[in-house]
DNA sequence: GTCATGTATCAA
DNA sequence: TGATACATGACC
């Protein structure tokens, strides 16, 4: 190479021969062939697989002329990386260089499938960031495991959709009709859509679907569950016909969710549902990005950087500029945020459908005398609810949801069953020895002389926790009854038939009633209330709608009665079937509060040393607020040392820098080989 | 993470 | 002086 030659192209390529021959001294060098490089584009840029947070960037390598056609964006490689051959992606192919050292050569191109589409390697950057995490975690999420046999077969391309869109179904939903028109006539409508009971859910994203499709892009839809799944898929078969969609669930195996994935990623199906991991299906040309049931905490991805499928279609719909439908019965206060700030538009119907089709009535517990005498099981089903199920029964399926035990309990008021909050930061309190006063669960600060800010009282209770025998129970209340149970402990029933039975689920796990339930009782509502979380008022509310939309329309005779506390403001918007009001008011709290999604709040966990090196190291945004330390129960290091957690929060305006500082501290821990810590952005759970 | 290199430390 | 240990930084 002349000199002239060497300042044209500065850095290109070089020597594949690079191999430190000189320092091994032992062994003789491998005298190596140079390997011919590519002419065109000779170097590509690659993500490698490598879990370290200071490496997580792209590595520019030399194509070799052999690779030159298959080394396309998107495709698995194996490279060379500090001595070992490691997974990658290539990203991009690129005629020059940054890198002032010499290029090592792709080693391998794995196949040449496309797998990483250029839109969804844009959203693994994306997600990482937001949650703080590397990108190769996200890359992991993302792109199911290669399987070699299915990867040789072809995809059926889908048969084109012909169903045409049908809005005026959803005509008593006045912004409903409007919201499918737009997705039809390619548009990118976003919208909070809040199903009135009685309404399919299933057949309303179908319906969005159809009409996504009648525009000739493609819909993704994100479901909590396999049922929820099986649902929709039935769905979509009866509304735009077999072979139109495919499923991407983790749940399905490894060869048939890499069929799946291919379908998709070749373009052959643009149509996707699935469970949380289907959020970055390789959907082409993505018009619509879909959720059922935003609050269900399945979305929440359990692995790092425990990203939550909404978060992630939002980011989606973001970046392509396409459609966003969050649908549900209850709402999220995620959801109400998006309606708040105008970014997503408010579908509901008026309150004349809402009380045609569902009637929520309430009785008082007797948790009172339960406390006393937890032998009196009885007193847990009061007689109004007796009544209900016994009539209801005679006419068809009766629910009864029943919370199990086991859910963390945090403190309330003995008098009036607040919930019991830290002064200093708002936090939940706890009990962690019987000889110490409650102390906050994020803060730690003790609280000894705790006084109720509803009602002045000053005696706490940690509520009592009953196994329930419900079904035992309303056997022998009800003779000649059967009895079906359906919890995820023992087997979730997905459907019962429209007979005469008690069906006795725990939440989550209320079965389907073909016609619909002729009544629905809620029972122990103070349980689920007693979770210790910051969501727990707005789960509840969630997981009770879901039960009461399962009833038959209140304009045939089907009934919803909760047992439970009349003042409770969880109770009261059940009973209104008012669950927008609640988000709002639980959105103002947590406003006045400083807590998500006001706020922007991360937690990081470890051993104490090491956080409280790592919190001081943390280069803050402004109005940033450190909680904590607080020991983490149950959970030590292998030094047996206490796990411990911090809260971070900040301002919402400053999510990203909080972000951006947590991912620098990530990456300047590995590179100087500190511990791991766990840093959580959005925690799904706090308190 | 691995690997190579640099600096400190110590016995002979 | 060489052997060994540990810290540091690059990794394309």
């Amino acid at each position: 190479m002349t000199t002239s030659e060497a300042e044209e192209q500065p850095a290109l390529l070089p020597a594949p021969e690079r191999v430190r021959v000189e320092a091994r001294k032992a062994k003789p060098p491998t005298v190596r062939r140079p390997v011919p490089i590519a002419e065109v584009e000779p170097v590509a840029r690659v993500l490698v697989d490598v879990a370290l947070a200071h490496l997580d960037r792209p590595f520019d390598y030399a194509v070799p002329e052999t690779m030159a056609a298959d080394a396309q964006p998107g495709v698995r490689v194996k490279v060379r990386f500090a001595g070992q051959d490691v997974d990658g992606f290539v990203i991009e192919r690129s005629a020059t260089t940054e890198h002032t050292g010499g290029l090592q050569p792709l080693r391998r191109v794995v196949s040449a499938e496309r797998v990483l589409i250029p839109h969804v390697a844009a959203l693994t950057g994306a997600v990482a960031a937001r949650y703080a995490g590397t990108r190769s975690d996200v890359l992991r999420l993302a792109v199911p495991p290669r399987h070699a046999t299915a990867e040789k077969e072809p995809s059926e391309p889908a048969p084109p959709v012909t169903a045409a869109s049908r809005p005026e179904e959803f005509a008593h939903y006045p912004e409903g009709p409007g919201v499918l028109e737009a997705l039809a006539a390619g548009a990118s409508p976003r919208g909070v859509w809040t199903v009135v009971p009685g309404d399919d859910w299933a057949h309303l994203l179908a319906e969005a679907v159809v009409a996504t499709a009648g525009s000739g892009r493609g819909a993704l839809v994100c479901v909590p569950d396999h049922r929820d799944v099986d649902r929709l898929d039935n769905a979509l078969n009866e509304r735009l016909g077999e072979g139109r969609h495919v499923v991407l669930a983790a749940d399905s195996g490894p060869a048939e969710r890499y069929r799946a994935f291919l379908a998709i990623s070749r373009g052959a199906v643009s149509i996707v549902i699935g469970t949380r991991a289907a959020a970055f299906a390789p959907v082409q040309n993505l018009g619509l990005v879909a959720i059922w049931d935003d609050g269900d905490d399945l979305h929440d991805e359990p692995r790092a950087p425990y990203p939550h499928a909404r978060e992630v279609l939002l980011i989606r719909a973001h970046e392509t500029g396409g459609a966003a439908l969050l649908v549900a019965h209850a709402r999220s206060v995620e959801a109400e945020y998006l309606l708040r700030t105008g970014w997503a538009t408010e579908v509901v119907a008026p309150r004349d459908v809402v009380r045609r089709r569902i009637s929520v009535g309430l009785t008082g517990d007797s948790d009172r005398d339960l406390a006393r005498d937890p032998g009196a099981r009885t007193a847990r089903l009061p007689s109004e609810a007796l009544t209900l199920l016994r009539d209801a029964a005679r006419d068809g399926p009766v629910l009864v949801q029943t919370p199990r035990a086991g859910y963390a309990t945090r403190l309330a008021c003995d008098r009036c069953r607040t919930p019991a909050q830290c002064s200093t930061c708002h936090g939940p309190l706890r009990l962690l020895g019987p000889a110490r006063p409650p102390e906050c669960a994020w803060c730690a600060t003790p609280a000894p002389g705790w006084r109720c800010t509803e009602c002045e009282g000053q005696g706490l209770r940690a509520p009592v926790l009953g196994d329930a025998r419900t079904a035992e129970e309303l056997g022998r209340a009800l003779p000649g009854v059967p009895v079906r149970i359906s919890s995820s402990r023992d087997r979730v029933l997905a459907t019962v038939e429209n007979t005469p039975a008690i069906v006795v689920a725990t939440p989550g796990a209320e079965p389907v009633a073909i016609g619909g339930y002729t009544a629905v009782v809620l029972m122990d509502t103070w349980l689920l209330l007693a979770r210790s979380d910051l969501r727990a008022t707005e789960e509840a509310v969630r997981r009770w709608a879901n039960a009461a939309a399962l009833v038959r329309p209140a304009s045939d005779g089907g009934r919803v009665l909760a047992v439970g506390d009349a003042t409770h403001p969880g109770l009261q918007a059940l009973v209104r079937w008012d669950p927008s009001g609640l988000a709002r008011r639980e959105i103002e709290e947590r406003q006045s509060a400083h807590l998500p999604p006001a706020s922007r709040v991360a937690t990081l966990t470890g051993g104490p040393d090491d956080l409280e090196q790592a919190v001081a190291a943390l280069r803050l945004p402004d109005g940033a607020e450190v909680l904590g330390p607080v020991p983490v129960p149950g959970v030590r290091n292998a030094l047996e040392e206490q796990t411990v957690r911090y809260v971070v929060r900040v301002p919402r305006s400053s999510g990203a820098a909080l972000s951006a500082a947590l991912g620098e501290l990530q990456a300047q821990r590995s590179t100087r080989k500190l511990p791991h810590l766990r840093v959580e952005v959005d925690p799904a759970e706090l308190g």
